[in-house]
DNA sequence: TTAAACTTTCAGTAATTATTGAAACTTTAA
DNA sequence: TTAAAGTTTCAATAATTACTGAAAGTTTAA
């Protein structure tokens, strides 16, 4: 297989998988096409090489630097931007990580949080069973938030593997 | 405030919380107000109450159900069927993990694996570099796997902080 | 058996989200 | 300056995903 059909198998199976993730297809293409490539791409090359219009390579790209996963780069005596993708893949997981808390755990304790501060009015079998469970899925967020910032920590096999057994 | 507007209040911020974790609005408020009920309900009580059709309570009450997130109940001298959410904070982490590992997690690695088995040709420069940033992949995905797992065990609070100190 | 009570399915439609492409804007070199 | 090269924006459109409602299917009690 040559190079190039292997880089267009991974963008193509990376960006339906993105769509899983809730990353839109062309931004998860984009990402993975940088990501495979030892040299940085200019919007022209990433538009040929996926089939990409101009406005949704430069939305996207804007995106991706955004989460910082990609970073503009200049090359000598070309006027164009180009663009590389980090290569670090615990540096991608963190990113990746804050992101998603940012979209998926901060609200959520947010408004379990407001219900919380509420002076709830009903029967006390219903109230209570009510607050216990805010105050159930508030604890376990808090948990939660922990962990994936731990998560992250562990990028170093010695860690990985002390916790490992401290588990097992 | 009353507890029916506290609960409604509730469902709607989870359904829409619930579509920022790519889960369908209406799925995440059926789970929301189980989650908030004492008793457990009828598809005709969770029909009016979030206003939703009959065939949409359905499907995603069977979703819900295959996500063993709620069970099927029945009443004595009741004949329809009754829903319950599990209440268990840990129990249904534990089950939206393994759901999100099957969707996020195992398609990925197989793209990766599959990749990693073919012969690629191209320049010595270039065909090392896709192959390492596979290499970095796969392995931080096992990673990722065997943490998850873990971060389910992680339900005690002695465990959890054994694991905060070691990580500080 | 039959008919009422209840559940499931699914074609059609609505709502949401992603993408295009062209016009407007910005920068740079002559 | 100015015009060519490059970038950004955004209204229009396409693609995807979720929801409805009614018809078909199933179960149960008389």
């Amino acid at each position: 297989m040559k190079i190039e059909d292997a880089r267009l198998a991974f963008v193509q199976g990376w960006g339906t998988l993105g769509t899983a993730w809730g990353i839109p297809r062309s931004m998860a293409q984009i990402h993975a096409l940088l990501l495979c490539n030892p040299e940085s791409l200019s919007t022209e090359d990433v538009m040929e090489t996926i089939q990409l219009s101009r406005g949704n390579v430069n939305t996207n790209m804007r995106e991706l630097i955004h989460w910082n996963l990609v970073k503009k780069q200049h090359k000598l005596g070309e006027r164009k931007e180009f663009f590389a993708a980090d290569q670090e893949i615990w540096s991608i997981a963190q990113h990746i990580v804050n992101e998603r808390k940012r979209r998926e755990l901060v609200p959520v304790q947010q408004l379990v949080k407001e219900l919380r501060g509420e002076m709830i009015e009903g029967t006390p079998n219903e109230v209570k069973h009510f607050q216990a469970m805010l105050k159930d899925l508030d604890e376990f967020l808090d948990q939660m938030n922990t962990l994936a910032d731990m998560a992250i920590k562990l990028n170093s096999n010695v860690l990985f593997k002390r916790l490992l057994k401290m588990l097992s």
